[in-house]
RNA sequence: GGCCCGGUGGUGCAGUCGGUUAGCACGCCAGCCUGUCACGCUGGAGGUCGACGGUUCGAGUCCGUUCCGGGUCGCCA
């Protein structure tokens, strides 16, 4: 380039007319209205803006390229003759000297318009995410990304917090999900892991007397996707605070969360602190979930005692529960749409009555509730139009199945889905242990680092029997904005002989304790401080600002569903010599 | 791994009861057009209807298998 660029194509005004510039960008697009008459829109990071074409010269070196070539234009700013008030750049365009050509488009057919490429085939965009991304629509994803992440690191910063880097390559964890590894070079048949996260990490950081510690931490789990869960890699805005209670985390936290949502937010609407608090068990009944949209007005009712001995054969023996909308007018087409759509959510059924104009039950199952027709009536305030949808079964799958009854009918029946909003509450007092489904024995319910409320003692008076261990609570928590669980986090056991105890509760011992945690076991041994913390996950929280439905809009190269990189072909193959150094022989069984 | 939905020119979609030359929009190519801005007009190229097998006189359409993708359950301390 002789000329470097002078301004960006988003900046030019009436005010520059007359001004000699040099703009550089993206041939977006010609408009040709006439013989060496035409149009450009050249487009950058910063805007569009136009460069008319007037005469031969100028013509022949536009037609010569492709679209989406990127090109430098010398010229001259001029006042527009028909004005576009719809851009920022409308009011002038460039009248060319020079038209440089910078870096050829060799496809005069791209995989997908640029600026619709929010509608090509998914796997085709993340092949070719570059051009992807050259959409405005998709990059301002990644932009307020880059601008919020700045601003949680200013808050948190403001707050006293320091952000410390912890290892990427890290030891295996026992718990939780599916570790990546890393085979060692020097350590023939060792191997490091990923962090699933820098949990361990950040509470050595605490028992090394760093008071406030923060970081936007990437976490490697091997697990399988989701819409609001990428597969792989994410990351969080992982914290951990001494001499810390469970207030102070989440006091810290809605200091953080609420002005960003209120800066950065799609919605005006934001909860304020504090947040409402609501136990586990009284979201598992009300909402039929730990991670209820408090935007939806509707609850669920536990009618199991009053449907028992009706002679249906589902309800018997069964936890039922119910969700009611009143003055529901839907066909029985929808209904049934609705039932599909529950079961193919939750893996049951759902089933129905209505109430009619005489306010007896009507439709779906009502012929076999009619003995129990008016205790129904009574304990859900059923009247004339009312509709009841219900499930049953064991009591976590009635309460799971309802929860997503009550989130359909609230978002498909109009009026009880207030949308614009951030509802923001705490899940607290979640569980320490539960029933293993498979093992039938008890288990760490979330994770084996946070502290039993009631410390010592109440495990000691637990101990033994099943019924009050499980009414044992941790000092744990959620941050749940409209249904999403944005954040996790915990008072952390920090006393050596309480995790020895937490976990013999489980079946395990001393030894187990130091044989998993042996650096938080063996460092809390020299005097540790209570701290607690919490995890706010970036993606999720960018997800909700910007109102993407999809985790892979808000990350700049995502991988797919099933893990993979199209763009990089990752994963890949290596060679043999690349397996020969780190001592890895492949045994696929077919 | 189970279940649900989908796969039709480069892109997004339509395609009725199984029927003749697979249609539309955008994009691409050529020509025209001196104030466009989702430019317009005329013409053109471009398809093994994901793959394989079956039913049938005849399959984009029906059946079976399989591959790929999305969603979901399991899973995600």
């Amino acid at each position: 380039m002789t000329q470097s660029r002078t301004h960006n194509c988003g900046e030019l005004r009436l005010a520059d007319a007359g001004k000699n510039v040099t703009i550089c960008g993206w041939l977006e697009n010609v408009r040709e209205v006439g013989a060496n008459f035409a149009f450009c829109v050249v487009r950058d990071f910063y805007g569009t803006t136009q460069v008319v074409i007037e005469n031969e010269d100028m013509m022949k070196i536009i037609k010569s390229v492709n679209k989406e070539t990127t090109i430098s234009v010398t010229g001259t700013v001029r006042e527009r003759e028909s004005k576009n008030t719809k851009i920022p750049t409308g009011e002038i365009e460039v009248v060319p000297a020079e038209i440089k050509i910078l870096g050829k488009c060799r496809h005069n057919q791209l995989p997908f318009e640029i600026n619709k490429s929010r509608d090509a085939d998914e796997n085709v965009r993340l092949k070719y995410r570059y051009l992807d991304l050259r959409n405005p629509a998709v990059k301002s994803n990644i932009i307020l990304r880059c601008q919020v992440v700045a601003e949680l690191r200013r808050l948190m910063t403001e707050k006293g917090f320091l952000e410390i880097t912890t290892p990427i390559l890290t030891a295996s964890s026992p718990e939780g999900a599916r570790d990546y590894l890393v085979p060692a070079r020097n350590h023939p048949g060792k191997f490091y892991a990923l962090p699933q996260a820098p949990q361990q990490f950040k509470q050595l950081l605490m028992t090394s007397g760093f008071d406030r510690y923060f970081q936007i931490a990437p976490c490697f789990r091997d697990e399988d996707a989701r819409a609001d869960r990428t597969p792989g890699e994410f990351y969080q805005m992982d914290m951990e605070m001494a001499f810390a209670t469970q207030e102070d985390v989440l006091s810290t936290l809605e200091d953080v969360i609420v002005p960003v949502f209120q800066k950065f937010g799609k919605y005006e609407r934001v909860s304020q602190a504090p947040f409402r608090h609501i136990p586990f068990n009284e979201a598992m009944e009300r909402y039929g979930s730990d991670k209820p949209d408090l935007r939806i007005d509707l609850e669920i009712s536990d009618i199991t005692a009053e449907v028992q001995g009706c002679g249906f054969g589902p309800f018997e023996g069964a936890t039922v529960k119910a969700v009611v909308v009143d003055n529901f007018t839907q066909a029985r087409k929808w209904i049934d749409k609705l039932l599909v759509d529950v079961e193919v959510q939750t893996g049951n059924k759902a089933c129905w009555v209505k109430v009619d104009e005489q306010g007896n039950l009507t439709g779906g199952v009502s012929k076999f509730l009619q003995n129990c027709a008016p205790a129904l009536t009574e304990k859900l305030n059923l009247k004339p139009g009312s509709f009841v949808c219900m499930a049953a079964g064991k009591k976590l799958a009635a309460q799971k199945t309802a929860g997503v009854i009550r989130t359909m009918l609230g978002k498909r029946v109009p009026g009880h889905f207030d949308e614009n909003q951030y509802a923001m509450c705490w899940i607290v007092d979640f569980p320490m242990y539960e029933m293993g489904e498979e093992s039938g024995q008890l288990e760490f319910c979330h994770n084996p680092f946070s502290m039993p409320q009631g410390g010592l003692q109440t495990l000691l008076d637990a101990e033994g029997n099943t019924e009050k261990l499980l009414a044992i609570n941790a000092n744990q928590y959620d941050l749940v904005i409209n249904g999403y669980e944005s954040a996790s986090g915990a008072v952390r056991n920090h006393d050596p002989e309480i995790m020895v105890k937490a976990f013999e509760m489980v079946g395990l011992g001393e030894e187990d304790v130091k044989a998993k945690f042996p650096a938080m076991y063996n460092a809390f041994t020299y005097g540790a401080p209570p701290h607690a913390g919490a995890a706010p996950g970036v993606d999720r929280l960018i997800m909700l600002l910007t109102g993407e439905e999809s985790i892979r809009e808000v990350i700049t190269f995502p991988m797919n569903k099933n893990a993979q990189d199209l763009m990089m072909d990752a994963p890949t193959t290596v060679s043999q010599k690349q397996l020969d150094d780190v001592h890895i022989a492949i045994n696929i069984k077919v």
